[in-house]
DNA sequence: CTTCCACCGGAAGTACCGGTAA
DNA sequence: TTACCGGTACTTCCGGTGGAAG
C-alpha cells in the first residue's frame, strides 16, 4: 500500500522539474516586480497616493477596468510598495485589502478592515456598529493614513446597497488624528450610477480606467512570466502566442491567459513531456472550462440541484423552459425523492442564482397576451458534464 | 385603445444558526 | 445562563408590466 503511495511521490518528484522552475508565477495572486502595459495607471495611482507619504489624505479613487485588466495587481503592487517606502519618511500607512466578492458580507468587510490594523474582531457575534466604534478607537490611537481598497465592491453592493460605502466615504469627519482614503475597483462601469449621489462624489475623487489588453499586450506580459515560471525552452513562444490569442477573444482577459499557460504546463507534466505543445492548451481550455462547472454544480445546494436537474430535463426535451415550466417539473422531481417543495417565488430567485453563476441564461420576455417569463436555457455542450456532476448525489 | 396573461421582483417577516458579551 | 447580533434561507404578500389578442 505505502509502496505504492511512495512510488508516485518518488515519480512525481523525479518528473518535477522538467516543465515548471518556479509555477506560482503563473497563479493569480502572484504579483510581479514589473507590469508591462500598465506603466501610465501606476504613475497615476502613485502621484494620487504619494501625498499620503507626506501625512496628507489622498483623494478616493474609483478604478474602472474589465476582469484581468491588472487593476488588482496594479492596486496591490502600488500599495506594497508605499509601504515600503513610508518607515524611511517617518510617515504612518497602513492599508487593508478586501475583496468584497469573497469576503462578501457587511460584518466581514468591516470587520477585515479593522483587522488590518491589528484588531482582533471575532468571527460573528458582535454588532457591526460595535466593530465600527473599536475601528474609530484604533484609527484615533495610531493616527496614521489608513488606505482601504475595496475591491468588486459593484459586486457587494448590488448585494448590501451601498450604506457601508456611505459610511466609510464620510469617516474622516469622525476622525481627528486618523486619516482614511479609499480606493474603489469595480468591473462594472455603470456601477455608479446606482451609488447615492454624495457617495459617487466622493469616491470618484480620482477615476483611473483600465483597458482590456490586446493580443500583443497578452504576450508580453505572459512572455515575461513564462520565462521565470517555465524551464528553458518548455515552452516556445509560439505556445505563448497561441495562449494570448485565445485570452484576447475572451476581452483580454490576463488571468484567463495565465491559468490557460499554467494548466497547459501541468498537462504537459502530467503527461511526462518536456515540453507544452498547442495540444496540452486546447485540453488546458476544456479542462479549465469543465472545472468550472463541475465544481459550481457540485457544490450546489439540494433545491438549487433538483432546479437544475428540472431545466436539463427541458432543455433536453424542448430547448428551453420558462418558470413555470420549470417550477411544475421541479415540484414533481422534489416530491419524488420526499422533499418538500419550495415556493415559485424561491424557486424564480434560484433560476437567477443559476444564472449568475453562468450555468444557465435566464433571459426575461414578454410574450404579450401569454404573458411575461423568464426563458431559461443551457449550452448543449454542457449537459454532459453536468449530469455527471449531479449524478453523484 | 383596453385587457389580461404569467410571471417579475421588491418588501417585510419568520425561523434558525453560530457566535459574543456580561 | 440570557439577551443580543448578523447571515442565510426561506415564505407571504402584492403591486407592476410589455405587448399579442380582442
Amino acid at each position: 500500500m505505502s509502496d505504492i503511495i511512495d512510488k508516485i511521490i518518488e515519480e512525481r518528484l523525479k518528473r518535477h522539474g522538467r516543465i515548471f522552475v518556479n509555477k506560482e508565477i503563473l497563479l493569480p495572486d502572484y504579483i510581479p516586480e514589473t507590469l508591462p502595459h500598465r506603466e501610465r495607471e501606476i504613475r497615476k495611482l502613485v502621484e494620487i497616493l504619494v501625498v499620503g507619504l507626506k501625512g496628507e489624505r489622498p483623494s478616493n479613487i474609483l478604478i474602472y477596468g474589465l476582469t484581468g485588466t491588472g487593476k488588482t495587481a496594479v492596486t496591490k503592487f502600488v500599495l506594497k510598495k508605499l509601504m515600503e517606502k513610508a518607515p524611511s519618511l517617518g510617515a504612518r500607512i497602513k492599508y487593508a485589502y478586501v475583496n468584497t466578492r469573497k469576503v462578501d458580507t457587511t460584518y466581514r468587510v468591516l470587520a477585515s478592515i479593522a483587522r488590518s490594523l491589528g484588531l482582533r474582531i471575532p468571527l460573528s457575534g458582535i454588532a457591526i456598529s460595535e466593530i465600527y466604534t473599536r475601528y474609530i478607537q484604533a484609527l484615533e490611537n495610531w493616527g496614521g493614513l489608513h488606505i482601504i481598497a475595496l475591491d468588486e465592491i459593484d459586486y457587494y453592493v448590488k448585494r448590501h446597497g451601498d450604506d457601508l460605502l456611505y459610511k466609510l466615504v464620510r469617516i474622516n469627519e469622525d476622525l481627528e488624528n486618523a486619516k482614511v482614503a479609499i480606493i474603489g475597483i469595480t468591473n462594472d462601469i455603470n456601477f455608479v450610477d446606482t451609488l447615492d449621489p454624495r457617495v459617487r462624489s466622493s469616491l470618484g475623487e480620482e477615476e483611473i480606467v483600465f483597458s482590456p489588453y490586446d493580443a500583443e499586450q497578452l504576450f508580453d506580459i505572459l512572455w515575461e512570466r513564462a520565462q521565470k515560471a517555465f524551464v528553458p525552452g518548455a515552452v516556445s513562444e509560439k505556445i505563448v502566442r497561441y495562449c494570448a490569442g485565445l485570452a484576447a477573444r475572451e476581452h483580454g482577459d490576463a488571468r484567463r491567459a495565465l491559468d490557460l499557460l499554467r494548466v497547459a504546463g501541468e498537462i504537459a507534466e502530467r503527461q511526462g513531456a518536456n515540453k507544452v505543445e498547442i495540444k496540452h492548451v486546447i485540453q488546458a481550455s476544456r479542462e479549465i472550462e469543465y472545472g468550472r462547472i463541475y465544481q459550481a454544480v457540485s457544490t450546489l445546494p439540494l433545491h438549487a440541484k433538483l432546479v437544475l436537474n428540472a431545466i436539463i430535463y427541458l432543455v433536453k426535451t424542448k430547448g428551453s423552459g420558462t418558470t413555470g415550466e420549470i417550477y411544475s417539473k421541479y415540484k414533481e422531481i422534489a416530491m419524488s425523492y420526499g422533499y418538500d417543495p419550495l415556493t415559485q417565488r424561491r424557486v424564480s430567485e434560484i433560476i437567477n442564482e443559476l444564472d449568475m453563476l453562468g450555468l444557465a441564461t435566464a433571459l426575461v420576455v414578454n410574450r404579450g397576451r401569454y404573458g411575461k417569463t423568464k426563458i431559461v436555457k443551457i449550452p448543449r455542450e454542457l449537459l454532459t458534464i453536468m449530469e455527471e456532476a449531479l449524478g453523484e448525489t
